[in-house]
Formats: structure tokens, C-alpha cells, sequence
DNA sequence: ATCCTGATTTTGACAAAGTCCAAAACTGGA
DNA sequence: TCCAGTTTTGGACTTTGTCAAAATCAGGAT
């Protein structure tokens, strides 16, 4: 992110001290949850209310500044990385997100075979598996095993 | 489903009344979350437990004998189709779910072009737009506004 | 058919992630 | 500097789901 405060004026919402906290927050955090930002956002200003965390966040990604996740069975994440309609790959043991791009090219998957009269505008593709660390440490995959929230990496 | 009882003994799973009436539920409202299983499945027995209804979907989902999906901005919902791999498509306004089969083939996206040393087990592909009654209904799309509770389809 | 034993169900408390609301504080233009 | 409208705050509340202990039930052995 550029310049955090010229980004606010762009889209017009007035210059807090919380929504630069938390636009940093997100910048320097890709795909913290609204804990995490919070946490992050503290460390800057010294103090912010949960409200005001979710407050900024939502009208941040109405405004299309930042992008929200939200991947079964783990909080809501955000990230900087807004416009360029990248996925997701998400550990099934520790919850570790990492950014990537369209497998099939430009604009994807954004067809489906038979769309039931449905306006489609946006395709969503969520890889799920176990990332390196996870699988070193001995983690065995299951599609039904919920995220638990040990040893989370950034 | 072709014979419930008979699912729950091939597996191993003591047959009981109340997993006899969740199973049915799933099988006949595809994509219902657990509220709409309890009410089914009350309809069907009498009465049960919010426990147990967790209790027998999460066995069950444990089985494989149903499959959990869980959009963002919907409580978890169920499905009796499991073993083909097929995708959802999910109306942002009223939360109307259907199913569709893998975009480009057999075992579709399930290779990223960078997995970033993740063992990849599965693909998850959802497709948001506006079911066709909501289309005529003037609800208009847009990626950030989350599901609202009105008028749900079955 | 009856009895056991371990699995299942129930009840009620609890937890996580967010939202709603009214009061206080603040931003930015006049 | 003042004012009006927006933001922020604190606290209660909602939704979705889990935990734990006690009561009940299923199904194999007698």
C-alpha cells in the first residue's frame, strides 16, 4: 500500500487515526484475521476498540481498499492484494494462507458448465491441503478436520 | 440415499432413531444447515436434541457419508451427494445453493500453478452471482455484501 | 427374552466471531 | 473557532457451534 491517508481521501472517508492503523495493519499483515489486526493495529496507537476494528475493516472492503477471506472453519482474513482475483491455498492443520494465482490463466474458472440462470460474478477457488511445516511435522490430511490454532505462522 | 439404515451399519454406526431421521433430513433438503435438519428431522420423530443433531452430522460427515460445505456468510450446510467432486454456486442475496459439475472436466483445477510445497488434497470451487428470482426481484451483486436471511429457497 | 457394557442422547453451560445501539469524541468544512 | 455529521467506544446481544456430565439406549452375550 502506498500512502495509507491518500488512499482514505481517494474513496472519501475521513482520516482516522484508527483506519490508518488498521489499513497498516492489513498491509504489513496479508490475511491477519480481525484479532491479529487488532493486536497489530495496538502495537501502533495504543488503543482501538474491537467495534472500531470491524467498523474499519468493513467499510474498508465495501470500498473494495482491502479484500476479505473467509475460509471454513477459521475467523474472516483480509489482505492488501485487492483487483488482480488471485486464490487462495490454505493448510488444513494450521491454518497458514498463501496467495495463488488463477491456475487456469486470466480470468478462470469463471464459467461454470451449467449456470442454473445464475449472474455469475465472481469465481472462488480454495486449495486445501497441508503445507510444509505441517507435513514435516507429521499432520495427516482430512477434509474434515477442522483448523485448530496451534503454531500459526503469519 | 437408498437405504439409510443400511448405510449406518455399513459403516459400522449403531442405527438409532435420531440418525435415521438426520440422515433422512439431508437427503431430502440438500444444502440445509443444521437448523433446517433439526427442524426436519422433528417433523419426523417428534423431538431431538441440538446436540445430537451436531453429534450425527459430524459423524456422519466424518464417514463421508455426507459432506459439509461451508460458504462464507452461512452457517454449514449439508449434502447427501458425496464421491464426485462437484461445486457450488451460491446466490449472494438469498444464500440459494445448487450444484455444478467440475468447469473444466474430470479432476478440474486441482493443480495450482504454484502450490508453494503444500500437499494439495482437494480443490474447493464456489461460483457467487444472483439466483435467477432474485435477479428479477432487483437485488443487484456485489462481492461484499453478505447473505441475507430473507427469503430462502429451499 | 433379559442383562450388560459401552456408545449415544440429552441438558445446560460455555466459547468464538460478529453485530446492534446509544453516548461521547472527533473530522473537516464554513 | 464552531458546527454538523461521522466515527469511535463500551456493553449488551446474537448466532453457530462445542464441552462435559448424567441419563438413556443399542446390540451382542447369556
Amino acid at each position: 500500500m502506498r500512502d495509507p491517508e491518500a488512499t482514505l481521501r481517494q474513496h472519501q472517508l475521513p482520516v482516522t487515526a484508527q483506519r490508518l492503523a488498521v489499513l497498516r495493519a492489513v498491509s504489513r499483515h496479508p490475511h491477519a484475521t480481525a484479532d491479529a489486526v487488532a493486536e497489530s493495529a495496538r502495537e501502533e496507537i495504543g488503543a482501538i476498540s474491537r467495534q472500531s476494528v470491524y467498523n474499519v475493516l468493513n467499510v474498508l472492503t465495501e470500498k473494495g481498499i482491502i479484500r476479505r477471506i473467509q475460509p471454513a472453519d477459521s475467523p474472516a482474513r483480509y489482505e492488501d492484494r485487492v483487483g488482480d482475483n488471485h486464490h487462495h491455498l490454505v493448510c488444513r492443520a494450521c491454518g497458514q494462507t498463501e496467495d495463488v494465482c488463477c491456475a487456469v490463466g486470466g480470468a478462470p474458472c469463471l464459467e461454470a458448465h451449467d449456470d442454473h440462470g445464475f449472474k455469475i460474478d465472481e469465481a472462488e477457488v480454495i486449495y486445501w491441503g497441508l503445507c510444509p511445516a505441517c507435513q514435516r511435522a507429521g499432520a495427516h490430511a482430512s477434509p474434515t478436520r477442522p483448523i485448530s490454532p496451534h503454531h500459526h505462522h503469519d
